[in-house]
RNA sequence: GGGCGAAUAGCUCAGCCGGUUCAGAGCGCCUGCCUUACACGCAGGAAGUCGGGGGUUCGAAUCCCUCUUCGCCCACCA
């Protein structure tokens, strides 16, 4: 309380500190308070394994600012944090750190590799976490959830089972995305489309009885091992004639048919499809369609199987992709190759270009889960903002397809459900809980292999964070939420599960709001990343200018729907104005705390509170302004214009209070002019204000100084002060608009000194009339003489001889300069100039 | 191929449900200041026909059409 402020602001000697005191006051829990109205956020979980960038830091400093708000506010707010065990994510860095020692999952086998697992998650689980409180995430730690605790993996089990019981969970032979690398299926959600240039062959198929060809087109040529068809379109008069009849496939000796198939675009290419059953999934339709054999002529690694001649065993698809080509010019089967650009699937992890293959896999029905999200959306439970994301969310959910659940991976959920090893049985039974004998027939079981989708699992949170399926007093009680403050890229993946899985569950949505940020981006527009060695990381910023101004920089950036762009190769440039805005702050509050040693006096509630009639223009008018403020903030906040706060928050500290009103003040402080107690009074309210209204953008500079403000009982919290409402008595629309004209007049007064090179104190004198009733007159005469001080004028009279705005500037040499009206001010400079 | 977004001062971006914050902020730049909170600061200043073209209107950065250039999302045309 004593200690003298440093005149610069340091955050490293604060933030731990005071975070460690918020930790301990237990501030980030929900109040109990009964009437108080919940507000819940669920953090979207980083993976366990991640490293703070500042895409999460972006994402929570956002939460962070909504949960102080609402908490100030007075709801009962909830902020739930977690981590996700990331399935294929976790896997492929533990396999990482295996292949260093030279070893695969495989030497270790299953059970060890989990435990491997295991212990680099509690290694490096915790580190995110920590890396969050350093930016000052209010959230509840004692509710910390893990998609892969206990109690989340029961949830899991619930679900799944429940879904199969109700037949939405199915088992089926499918054309999957396959990962080749990773060694697993992947959703279409994992597997992200990519614009290439590639090249398309038109391969020549001799008709068997030797009467001609038919010409084929392909982008992946060594899949044509496998075809075991040809088709065309049943209209196509081109080749009427060819239908049923039988080609030779090059390469192999197989005889296979040309069928007539709606699917086929006698338009593209030339008008006849390669069919390959197993590597397709339009070829997997036609081949059910006409009973055509799936030949998988590849390996899980992508590599040529048994099933291709013998020639081809071993071999890389793209190797074998140019010894067919080869074999097909040296046959003279090749007819041509052109430039073909074309949309390729990577794998979302790994980027390996994913292989469609024929696979036994488990799957969601989805249509049935659809219809009640896209309901909500529709009847407005459900809003996004930006709203254009809303029209994204209802399209997807429009076209969804069946959701592949299954991963050939060890790290994960697996798969409940258990196959009855007793010959006559063989049942198939999905359990919540483990068995080891089949409850028909008793006879030995066996699990199946797979583990789930990490996002079956994070589609649960909203859920089983809040201790589902039990039926817990918190479930009860924050279920469902408010805010889902997320990226726009995990739109699919991930929030519109949770919504299908929320009203599946639980009959109604998980959140009624829905909040895409933008993404943050270098200054080159690209997304920020390890792998492009363009990112910025956000601890080095906290450790170079504090949290705050971290904080203050990403909300600043970020309008709704936009991106963020920062440059990583200056980092001092992106992140000052939050460490010069955090600066400010700290020296306004060190002054005005200077000068706040004695009793201050309330501005309302008592009986020696300041009377209006005791107040000052500049008074009146820093009031307004403060209202103003508060306003504008409180708005844009409900309307998560995050940036917009900011700014206006920015605007009144800086531009009014700093700039105006603490200049202003400063004789009355001083004693050259009477009032000091009034002016300590509208300082100490008005800067209360402003810290309040910024302390959920920058929460550690603003605690600070707040605490120190007298009055302030000991332990008092910014935290959990109330947010400012705007005081009506104190309004005074009239105050802002003469005062603003002043600061025009000022203005205009300091431009001339410079014009005309006046020398501080013998320059140019002012005299002002003013408009309106008298104790006006006075309040304006106090500023103007102020404001004249301020700028080295000398002012000498006023007179209230007149009605109206009236200022009349006369320089050292003493040419007049009357102008009709304080807002002519400007235009009267200009003229006094060419005279 | 379908859908969406963006183009505003040298740079990064606000403003965009038409007209008193309308041409703005921060950084950078120029001039003068270490004025007893702050040089991470203070005061003043230069700088943009709001991507091009057309239209609606009394009036458009703001609404409509079109073109150009970027970016994103979705897509089983082999």
């Amino acid at each position: 309380m004593s200690e003298p402020l440093a005149p610069q602001y340091n955050p490293q000697a604060i933030e731990s500190e005071l975070y460690r005191f918020w930790k301990q006051r237990g501030l980030f829990g929900p109040s109990d308070a009964p009437a108080a109205a919940p507000y819940v956020i669920i953090m979207p979980p980083p993976n366990v394994t991640a490293v703070l960038h500042m895409g999460h830091g972006l994402n929570n400093t956002i939460q962070d600012v909504l949960v102080r708000f609402e908490r100030m506010r007075g709801r009962a707010t909830l902020w739930v944090p977690g981590t996700d065990h990331a399935g294929i994510a976790t896997q492929n860095v533990v396999e990482r750190l295996l292949a260093k020692e030279g070893r695969t999952r495989f030497d270790l086998g299953r059970e060890p590799f989990i435990e491997r697992v295991w212990e680099y998650v509690h290694e490096t689980g915790p580190v995110i976490l920590r890396q969050l409180e350093a930016l000052g995430c209010s959230a509840d730690w004692s509710r910390t959830y893990f998609t892969f605790n206990d109690a989340l993996s029961r949830a899991v089990r619930e679900a799944f089972v429940t879904l199969y019981e109700k037949g939405l969970i199915y088992r089926g032979h499918y054309i999957i995305n396959w990962c080749p690398r990773c060694l697993t299926a992947l959703s279409n959600e994992e597997a992200e489309k990519e614009e290439e240039d590639g090249r398309i062959w038109r391969l020549h198929y001799p008709l068997a009885d030797g009467s001609g060809h038919v010409t084929v087109a392909t982008t992946r040529p060594e899949t044509m091992l496998g075809d075991s068809g040809v088709a065309v379109h049943p209209d196509d008069q081109r080749y009427q004639r060819l239908i049923g009849q039988v080609v030779r496939l090059p390469l192999t000796d197989r005889l296979i048919p040309i069928v007539a198939d709606e699917a086929v675009d006698p338009a593209f290419g030339t008008g006849a499809v390669k069919v390959t059953p197993a590597h397709d999934l339009l070829d997997f339709e036609i081949g059910k369609r006409h009973g055509l054999a799936s030949i998988d002529v590849m390996t899980p690694e992508a590599r040529m199987s048994l099933a291709a001649p013998e020639r081809f065993h071993g071999l890389d698809r793209y190797d074998a992709r140019r010894r067919v080509v080869e074999e097909f010019e040296r046959l003279g089967l090749l007819e041509g190759v052109d430039q073909h650009r074309h949309a390729v699937g990577h794998c979302y992890r790994c980027d390996t270009v994913i292989e469609p293959r024929l696979s036994e896999q488990w799957f969601v029905k989805m249509a049935p889960l659809a219809k009640p999200a896209l309901d909500a959306y529709r009847d407005g439970r459900l809003r996004f903002v930006p709203e254009r994301r809303g029209d994204e969310y209802a399209r997807w959910m429009e076209n969804i397809r069946d959701w592949c659940i299954s991963r050939q991976l060890w790290w994960g959920h697996r798969i409940p459900v258990w196959y009855c090893q007793a010959e006559r049985c063989g049942k198939m039974i999905a359990s919540r809980t483990d068995i080891d004998r089949c409850p028909d027939c008793g006879g030995p079981v066996r699990q199946d292999e797979d583990v789930l989708d990490t996002w079956f699992s994070s589609q649960l949170v909203p859920l089983s964070s809040l201790g589902w399926p039990d039926l817990t007093p918190d479930l009860d009680r924050f279920y469902p939420g408010h805010t889902m403050v997320t990226a726009p890229e995990i739109l699919f993946f991930w929030v519109a599960r949770m919504v299908m899985a929320g009203l599946e569950f639980r009959g109604n949505v998980p959140f009624s709001t829905v909040y895409l940020h933008g993404t943050v981006r270098d200054t080159q527009h690209r997304k920020m990343s390890k792998s492009l060695g363009n990112g910025i990381d956000p601890l080095d910023v906290i450790g170079l200018y504090g949290a705050d101004a971290l904080r203050y920089t990403l909300v600043a950036g970020s309008a709704v729907g936009t991106d963020v762009i920062l440059d990583p190769d200056d980092i001092e440039t992106s992140f000052a104005p939050g460490r010069n805005f955090a600066n400010k702050l700290w020296n306004a509050g060190r002054f005005i705390l200077s000068n706040l040693q004695g009793p201050v006096r309330p501005l309302a509630g008592t009986r020696n509170a300041v009377r209006s009639s005791e107040l000052a223009l500049a008074d009146r008018w820093i009031i307004a302004r403060c209202d103003a403020t508060i306003a504008e903030v409180t708005e844009a906040l409900e309307r998560f214009r995050l940036n917009e706060a900011a700014a206006a928050a920015y605007r009144f500290v800086w531009s009014d209070l700093a700039d105006w009103y603490i200049e202003q003040i400063k004789p009355r402080l001083i004693g050259e002019q009477p009032g000091g107690d009034v002016a300590r009074a509208v300082a100490a309210q008005t800067f209360d204000v402003a810290l309040r209204l910024l302390h959920p953008v920058m929460p550690f500079v603003t605690e600070t100084l707040w605490q120190r403000l007298p009055g302030r009982p000991a332990g008092a919290c910014i935290s959990v002060a109330p947010w400012p409402s705007v005081d009506r008595r104190a309004a005074n629309p009239s105050a802002v608009e003469q005062f603003d004209a002043l600061q025009e007049l000022v203005s205009a007064v300091r431009a001339l000194r410079g014009e005309y090179g006046v020398q501080p104190g013998k320059g140019v004198e002012v005299w002002v009339t003013a408009r309106g009733p008298s104790d006006v007159f006075d309040a304006e005469r106090d500023t103007v003489q102020r404001l004249a001080k301020i700028s080295d004028l000398r002012f000498d009279q006023a007179t209230r001889s007149r009605v109206g705005a009236h200022a009349v500037l006369r320089d050292g040499t003493g040419v007049f300069m009357p102008a009709e009206g304080v807002f002519d001010v400007g235009r009267e400079a200009e003229r006094l100039r060419k005279e």
